[in-house]
DNA sequence: ATGGAGGGCTGACGCAGCGTCAGGGTCAAG
DNA sequence: CTTGACCCTGACGCTGCGTCAGCCCTCCAT
């Protein structure tokens, strides 16, 4: 019922506000019109009009969205304008996120419905982008990081063991292993890794770790300096037991993960196998879930 | 192969970088330890682990992302700690949006490879951000203003018209033909819709609109202010024509638009028929594809 | 009159990433 | 011996259409 949309002259000035814009498709249909009554569409029409494709429509009209319209002759589907109203609305909705099950009802609400409802699709839109950017945040570190996302402060801690000189097998496993960890220990794994770095300080536990990269790297299953590394946990582990700074697990939570750190030793190399051995013969059960021995 | 992550006591401190932490789920299956090879887990702690569901583990199977492990004794899957080391790999990609169909290449890729793929689906979440946004955008229009969207030049048209008195079902009308011309002039409606306001300072059409909401409001079907709201607008079009402002339609998509106005108005109300046949008696073709007639 | 292009029609499968039965078997504990 | 919490396979369901396949209809050029 639009009156006087052809404009009879009058000043024409710009205006400038922040309306986007509902765009339907630049694509103009061929021959635009072989029908014979004015204002009826063909599927093809219709859909090029609101900017959609011909399956969308049908799509619309098979679950009941958009209702079929009366056929010609021969079967087609002639559409009015009212359709064309339908569907820009349906899109515009569809546009903003809204899962076409709801649009239905949406449509038909009263105002106080309608703006509590887009209050909760705003509220949903929100949460999405919330998700986005952190997914965003998480990837610009697996870009940077050691691999994969890792809390810088672990990657500061595999830095210092590559300056040690530390084998590429042996980083590889340590990072594994430091996934497992920060996967379990997401918060906690921060305040961790402070001592965790300090023990680099210490030269045993440098001679300790370049000991390990040399056997994985080229000696034999009997190789001595197994025995060597042995003896150093054992005597670290003395040592922070007989200061009293010895922490106990805590439950078997994480003795799920210590064994699982265990195992991913074992994996990566057998010989690690026989380190354990010898740490029993030391005294103590392992060296992620440590427990002195009876 | 990962040493030492048992504390042996040591200095604590606290971090605060930005590191977005990958979250398992706070879910602890129940009996934690019911097989008896350390480091293996059936497919449920696993998943836990992991922070996934088991069927999503199944999944990854399926589709061959994650290989499927040997099984125990009564052909349940048993998972080793590398296994765990990859899901966790792979949701930290899943989760950031990579299509699981592209993960498996991501993670054997070298790191130049590798970087730029980031790149990749970085630029990618960032245009979904913005599309998110966007809606957001138009939603808060949708909550705002009259009905569905609308610039704002024609909404402030449609409050003018209320105000002169215009009756609901007018409106109804005027509102949906403006979605259709929206729709088909997105951008050129906003530079078109001041002169459509200027012309509702013509006394002349008020008096048209308010005669046509008493007609389509109440009146019989052959009411004579019919005659008086033709004699307006053939009046108006003649005004125009002299003027030299009369702006001749340009090609066959207007045209179309055009009669779907027409045929809008036809559909609201059968009257409105009666009106177009009015005009051809004054010389005029019609309100809004209007052409003069020989 | 005829042929080809470019519509239209229905019906059906495919896609991502799992959720969710259904109909079984297994394990540890009370 | 039962109960409950796991495990197994197989299969359908969901969203919002894209994309055949096989056929009919209309227009335009020849």
């Amino acid at each position: 019922m639009l009156l006087f949309v052809h404009g009879f002259g009058g000043a024409i000035e710009t205006g400038s506000d922040s309306y986007v814009a509902y765009r339907v498709s630049p694509t103009r249909p061929g021959p635009v019109w072989w029908g014979q009554d004015r204002g009826m569409l063909t599927i093809g029409q219709l859909a090029a009009y609101a900017g959609v494709t011909v399956r969308t429509v049908r799509h619309y009209h098979q679950i009941g969205l958009l209702p079929e319209p009366e056929r010609d002759a021969s079967g087609y589907r002639r559409y009015g304008p009212t359709a064309a109203v339908s569907l820009i609305k349906i899109r515009t909705l569809a546009n903003a996120g809204v899962p076409l099950s709801r649009i239905s009802q949406l449509l038909e609400a009263d105002s106080a419905t309608f703006a509590e409802a887009i209050r909760g699709i705003d509220g949903h839109l929100r949460e999405e982008i919330e998700r986005l950017q952190t997914s965003r945040r998480q990837i610009a570190q697996l870009a940077a990081g050691d691999g994969l996302t890792l809390p810088p402060e672990v990657t500061a801690y595999l830095d210092r063991l590559r300056e040690i000189g530390v084998s590429e097998r042996v980083m590889a496993g340590e990072r594994d292993g430091w996934i497992l960890v920060a996967a379990h220990w997401p918060d906690h794994i921060r305040e961790f890794m402070p001592g965790k770095l300090a023990q680099l300080d210490d030269p045993r536990v440098v001679r300790l770790y370049r000991v390990l990269s040399e056997i994985l790297d080229g000696g034999d299953d009997d190789d001595p300096r197994l025995g060597e590394a042995a003896d150093i946990i054992a005597n670290l582990a003395e040592q922070a037991y007989a200061a009293g700074t010895f922490e106990p697990s805590d439950g078997d939570y994480q003795d799920l993960m210590h064994d699982l750190l265990d195992a991913l030793a074992v994996e990566a190399d057998p010989r690690m196998q026989r380190l354990q051995e010898l740490l029993r013969e030391r005294g103590w059960t392992g060296w992620n879930r440590m427990e002195r021995l009876a």
